[in-house]
DNA sequence: GTCATCTTATCGGTTTTTCCGATCAGCCCC
DNA sequence: GGGGCTGATCGGAAAAACCGATAAGATGAC
């Protein structure tokens, strides 16, 4: 009495299917004395007479009847749940979250995943929108899968991978009658500007990186104020309260009037978008959707 | 490779409620090398690995997490399957079809229904009302599982069970002023009256009864008209065509103006109902019913 | 880096279970 | 009443599940 197994089903099944024990084992290619056995056991262990054996062929009784339906319900779940095993490892089916940020990814990343959708119908896909900040933590925790972020700050950069994607190349917002107002900019003429920032809270990297390159050359920047979106810095800028240093990718969609938008001269005035995940947390799944991403150039 | 088994799934379940195969096979009350073979057999049957054990907490892969939940319907769909054998065994679940007719069974029919519905409330009960005849094949091929019926004629009597429930005795309807229209009637004292009868495939039992009844008496009887309902007999005998012979159970309901209705003195003019089922296909269910009835002293 | 301590995997050997083939008893039709 | 079915039962063989010991790997404290 060790329990009812799936082998016992299957037997039953058959013999009810084939009605009778020696016809089934013929169709088992097992002998009719074990499925007599079997079945037997499978009785006791219920405590019920699950065929009447007393005719010449075998019947199902009133339990047996509705153990039947039960016990093809329980096999073509097992079926079922092998074939989700199965399809889920090899990428077919199952769920993968995505973090992205507004100004990280572009206008490619809406296709990118509608091509995704369309490759894996099977996999359902989460959208999330949320700081860079917030994405680490989520991937950390496990809250989602994936992320287009921003470089990884300790200590996420501990425990979670990144692969840069792309280099956002950073511009200097002037205003048109700004003495500057050339090609190219080098950042070390700016040193006695006044500067407009985004918020470290909303973009620690820019601000970071903005810090970083004014120290490289040299000075401490004015920051004489700050804004949490793009649109906002740029009206600070058309207001004249100071100049501003922004990722190019985000200049196409903001008002321009009055306003320059000038390269900066240093090689390194950029920040990066990376995809990062927890390696421990790969699934087929991702690695499809990294592959495709790879594909595409990495341009999102 | 033989197969999944339940016992894959209790175990896979088990480590990765546990967190891990030691953890598992503690609560289990197997060894942890034991339960290893196993996951690795399952995991090897699937040709999908379900557990990430490079850390030391040991965690579900994405493709271990969708089976998890598939193992876990599984096993409460065992569970389900085996409450089911158990309580169709136990006569508390499933379904009874039961023949009826009119004129057969009686206003307390109803009730006793009702009684069975009440304390088998998970048994499905479907009503038939066909005659006898009808009813007799619908127990043979397992259409119903017990009929409310009349006595069983060949070749059915040969291979269904029956039990008499009640004697329904035979009344003469007579015209108010018929010469005979006293307490009891000897049928002998009928032979040469014109009679009005239900017609022979409507209630066989009845016409053959009758027609034993007089035959015993010394005559065949002359038969002017025949009916298919109770109430047109009667309108028959109202309107002059001649008398009748009923059972008693139907006259409360039947007018009886200008009428009488006598009992007869034979001890064996009655005719019998009968609850009538296979036993081949007995079932706890139809046992229960069954010992409803009875203990209700037959009355239908 | 090393040790202590946890993890799971692997290996013989034992126990348990399943399976087989033969045989027996019951039912049905001829 | 035999011949041909049926399923049940038996002893022995094959397969499997299981165990205990041990190895290999990861983690965290020092």
């Amino acid at each position: 009495m060790t329990g009812m197994e799936l082998r016992h089903l299957r037997y039953f099944v058959a013999v009810a299917d084939y009605g009778g024990f020696s016809r089934a084992a013929r169709r088992l290619y097992v002998s009719q004395s074990a499925l007599s056995e079997q079945i037997a056991d499978l009785e006791s262990e219920l405590g019920v007479q699950l065929f009447d054996r007393s005719r010449l062929r075998t019947v199902l009784t009133a339990p047996g009847e509705l153990f039947l339906k039960e016990a093809r319900k329980l096999l073509s779940g097992a079926d079922a749940a092998i074939k989700v095993a199965r399809l889920s490892a090899s990428g077919d089916l199952g769920e993968i979250r995505i973090g992205f940020f507004t100004g990280g990814v572009g206008p490619n990343f809406p296709r990118l995943i509608q091509r995704f959708r369309q490759s894996h119908p099977r996999v359902h896909i989460a959208l999330h929108e949320m700081i860079p900040a917030l994405q680490w933590k989520a991937l950390a925790d496990g809250t989602i899968d994936i992320a287009f972020t921003r470089r990884l700050e300790v200590p996420y950069s501990n425990f979670l991978t990144s692969e840069v994607l792309r280099k956002d190349p950073l511009y200097a917002v002037l205003p048109k009658n700004h003495p500057l107002a050339r090609d190219v900019v080098d950042i070390r003429a700016l040193s006695h500007e006044r500067f407009v920032m985004c918020a470290r809270e909303t973009s620690p990297s820019l601000f970071d990186k903005m810090i970083e390159l004014c120290s490289e050359a040299g000075f401490s920047p004015e920051i004489v104020n700050t804004a949490n979106v793009w649109s906002s810095i740029v009206l600070l800028v058309q207001a004249g309260e100071g100049i501003a240093i922004l990722p190019a990718n985000t200049l196409q969609e903001l008002p321009k009037t009055g306003l320059v938008f000038c390269p900066l001269k240093q090689k390194n005035a950029s920040i990066d978008l990376v995809m990062a995940w927890s390696p421990d947390r790969e699934s087929t799944v991702l690695r499809h959707l990294q592959q495709l991403i790879r594909e595409a150039g990495g341009k999102v």
